[in-house]
DNA sequence: GTCTATAAGGTGATAGAC
DNA sequence: GTCTATCACCTTATAGAC
């Protein structure tokens, strides 16, 4: 038994590829509902405001990418941790690239009422990211510095795997994934 | 004698602050007017629309940007030319910042009738990148693999730039450029 | 739970006086 | 060149029938 109906599961569905599509300000819920296949009423009956809707979305995102992140960085350890947070989180993005695109257009604005979820990915994300660089930096690197790096690699990833998506999708995620690892290895300064 | 007058500055000027807090699709053209100290009437008769407002104002920006990571390319040799183009690209953002994250925000949309300009900053810069990185990788990589590697150096560069200036913007511009360009010393993987 | 109809207010854009 | 006044439309949100 879903405790999410059908209906509430469709308009999530369409106000996620809408929002993908022409952004969230630029999606009005008239057109969620009629892609969703419901009059508007209905989808003000499942969401209380365009907010809530976004933001339920969004929140989902964060926990997904959290969770993500984490799992990969407890299974390995070193720079392998690396290695596999870069691999799963390009996985991530491939399985919900609109999420991913919603979530990139949202990731640096400091306006809005979801501002906290969408500025929670980033921070979780990169403190997960740091936690994992924790043991690969000089002992005296101050942890400002550290987040800095992890946002780099946090920045790498999500542009990198943006514009494999966009541009050459044809590409497995391992090259990917190993083209972003490639400017770590310390070969480009060489 | 300035081509562009003090009044069709004053509206760009308060486009760009409003735009980098609201978004584009969230900021009016009435608040454009308001903040600049003209009528709304006064902003149409410099700018045709509002499209035509936000793309002069991003194409701008992307001209300013590739200009830059041209010439930081062309003055260094080697890994010092990526070494150069973070540090001049860090600068930039820094000294435009609100432009920084306008075109952040828009950077991977694919809906607007200026696509083609921001897609042209992505484009131009990554490209920037790719050529600095010819002589760096293995002969037998792939212009696409290539594309990838300089793409993550971007959205590191780009990632961290607004971390840094929405975060610790104290750290000088030396040590955010010293933090991203650690992670391409190979001591990570070691 | 879902629909239609409508309210209430905002938005881009234009006309015409000065 | 700049202003005020106004249009035509769109958007979020709600009320009430079914």
């Amino acid at each position: 038994m879903p405790r999410i109906s059908a209906t509430k599961q469709a308009i999530l569905a369409a106000a996620l590829e809408l929002g993908a599509l022409h952004g969230i300000s630029g999606t009005t819920m008239e057109e969620v509902a009629e892609r969703a296949g419901v009059a508007k009423g209905s989808v003000y009956y499942n969401f209380a405001s365009k907010d809530k809707l976004f933001e339920e979305l969004l929140t989902a995102g964060v926990s997904s990418l959290s969770a993500t992140l984490r799992t990969a960085r407890e299974q390995a350890s070193g720079f392998g941790a690396i290695e596999a947070m870069v691999m799963q989180m390009l996985t991530l993005i491939a399985e919900n690239r609109a999420l991913a695109k919603l979530m990139a257009a949202e990731i640096f604005r400091t306006d809005r009422v979801w501002q906290h979820t969408v500025s929670g990915l980033r921070r979780e994300g990169v403190s997960e990211i740091g936690t994992a660089l924790a043991p690969l930096v000089p002992a005296e690197t101050p942890e400002a510095t550290r987040l800095l790096m992890a946002g780099g690699i946090f920045g790498a990833t999500l542009m990198g795997g943006l514009e494999w998506l966009l541009f050459t999708p044809e590409t497995p995620v391992e090259d990917v994934a190993a083209a972003i690892l490639f400017t770590y290895s310390g070969r480009l300064a060489q």
